[in-house]
DNA sequence: CTCGTGACGGGGG
DNA sequence: TCCCCCGCCACGA
């Protein structure tokens, strides 16, 4: 098989397994970064899959900072729990600050916004 | 090959 | 802030 091809889930992995204890990412982010083919339903899509790799999915979050683990799979809210455990604080609605945790790839340094924080309230 | 289905995201009301 | 709608694209039937 091709060496190049690396399984489209491959590349998904290769930076989830990069996030550190205590931080996270958003689906949308790891899309933007891989770039061609991917967007942020793809990045679920893989995610999901994800269970039995040796990955910390429970890393990857949505864009609203919450956990989107669905209604399938999994007890109650055990994304939220273990992210948690590694010193994520969620409000009551089941959301963190982003803009606290987000976590931003060293091989991709050029993808942090200017003022190294969240552009969201930018304009 | 076509169709339906999502661990999503952003814009608009 | 919440809700709805539409675009996105890999994958299985």
């Amino acid at each position: 098989m091709k060496t190049d091809e690396k399984i489209y889930r491959e590349r998904v992995y290769e930076i989830v397994r990069q996030i550190p204890v205590g931080r996270v990412m958003t689906y949308g982010q790891i899309a933007e970064i891989l770039g061609e083919g991917y967007t942020a339903r793809t990045i679920g899509y893989v995610m999901h899959a994800a269970n039995t790799e040796i990955v910390p999915w429970q890393r990857v979050i949505n864009s609203q900072g919450g956990c989107s683990t669905g209604k399938i799979l999994l007890p109650y809210n055990i994304q939220q729990k273990i992210l948690e455990e590694e010193g994520i604080e969620f409000n009551e609605k089941g959301r963190c600050k982003l803009d606290e945790y987000r976590w931003y790839p060293e091989d991709f340094e050029s993808k942090i916004p200017e003022d190294n924080k969240q552009p969201s309230l930018f304009e």
